[in-house]
DNA sequence: CGATAATTTGACCGTTTGGTAAACATTACA
DNA sequence: TGTAATGTTTACCAAACGGTCAAATTATCG
């Protein structure tokens, strides 16, 4: 019901205002004449400082005030340059996607499974490693029910996999890897790579400081291409021999 | 700076009151000289409510209002059984941590790989089916960088892991299991498995209508063990026959 | 029943929040 | 250099926030 009401004040006010003041919603930067090069070099760095705010605390739990400490500017200089807080945050989300769906576009048909798998896992694994912040800000739009990215998850995201998926079928038809459910197999590897971005805290906190050098990212490398390619080798038990 | 001052002006605090108000920091409701039928089903039914809430927008972007709201009890009644917002979260994350172990704990020495490993994966994942919303607020926890429960990780999971990976070396000693790290073979089956309750949306989004039926959790556990015990059957490619 | 302990609530407080208005400062360019 | 466009800041607002208090209500039990 909130929601029913929100809406139609939105509309009834857009209808009011028509043609009156038509640059609602769209921030001031925006509305100048020319694009500078302050008006570049702001949005990044505003972004940047979302980013590291955002990726931690959500979007809920994150403030205006914050990131504006952390991008070393004036809160309403922010709100110069987006307009709101959500605006801030569609940004990044729409900055950030993109190239973290890179690695599975690079997912070849062409390719043998082999190669193609390892060095899937091994690009996300290296994301995980360089940007842990832009998988944090994922994982924390996931758990609360992708409420700004839902439509993309649906449309971009899920035509994406379909089609990765269907190569991942093409190689279990010709033999060259067991018949599995190609988008379950699509899922651990997001998930075993991600986690390294995403639970960082409890990777270090149970490696121990003996083992929690950056060396871990090595390690893991080394045993999810030993999961996925060569597997774990489990013997089947042999009942009193 | 801010720290030190904060935790000096509480020691004064303390100091100052000490024997005039001796109850300090304690919920009223655990003041009263008998324990009622009442305050244990409140507090249960609270925590439940914060469950939801924290489960979804982490402890910053969880307010008591909403917690309130979804109980359905007033602010100043939660508060009465809770005294500050940082109390609920601490008896939620205290309440949930030692059930959310407990598979690991089932994971015996004593049993064969392929039936411990096999077992284990189940559990999880009955876990993440049923208690989707204990997997989310860790996950959450983690996220921020675990500010409230890096002394658990550090302290008891991380002995319990080392315990367990030395059962898994030992396996692969008897040579029931081939040589791999037992850490990050824990690791994986903790992101694998964590990952149908975190990341609920996006897999029913991928998986689309039709196959994100309940149904899901058979396939993810199917193709699991076979990933985790069968292998996937890559085959190495052969150049140029 | 009466009285005492336990529970619940409305009103409130100081602070933080998202966001605005307008004055002020700076830049770009003719 | 002048001036119009662009950028920044101070002061502020209403709402939401975590939390308190005293009064009112309800449960308990002799």
């Amino acid at each position: 019901m909130p929601a029913t009401f929100a809406g139609f004040a939105c509309l009834t006010k857009a209808l009011i205002f028509k043609g009156e003041n038509e640059d609602m919603g769209i921030p001031r930067a925006a509305r100048t004449q020319r694009r500078t090069r302050i008006q570049e070099e702001k949005e990044e760095q505003i972004l940047e400082a979302a980013l590291d705010v955002f990726s931690v605390h959500g979007f809920r739990g994150s403030t205006i005030d914050q990131i504006a400490e952390v991008a070393g500017m004036s809160k309403p200089n922010l709100l110069y340059y987006f307009r709101t807080k959500e605006a801030m945050h569609r940004a990044l989300i729409d900055r950030v996607l993109d190239t973290w769906l890179e690695p599975l576009r690079a997912f070849d048909a062409e390719g043998d499974p082999e190669s193609e798998i390892r060095s899937y896992i091994r690009r996300k694994l290296e994301m995980a490693r360089d940007y842990p912040r832009e998988s944090r800000l994922f994982a924390n739009e996931m758990l609360q029910g992708a409420p700004h990215v839902e439509d993309e998850l649906k449309g971009p995201l899920k035509s994406l996999v379909d089609e990765k998926a269907e190569v991942i079928r093409a190689w279990a038809r010709a033999g060259k890897i067991a018949k599995c459910d190609p988008y379950h197999l699509i899922f651990s590897i997001w998930s075993t790579t991600q986690h390294y971005a995403d639970f960082d805290v409890q990777v270090r906190a149970v490696l121990g400081q003996e083992h929690a050098g950056e060396g871990r990212f090595e390690d893991a490398a080394r045993f999810l291409e030993q999961l996925f390619i060569g597997g774990l080798g489990v013997r089947h038990a042999v009942k009193a021999g």
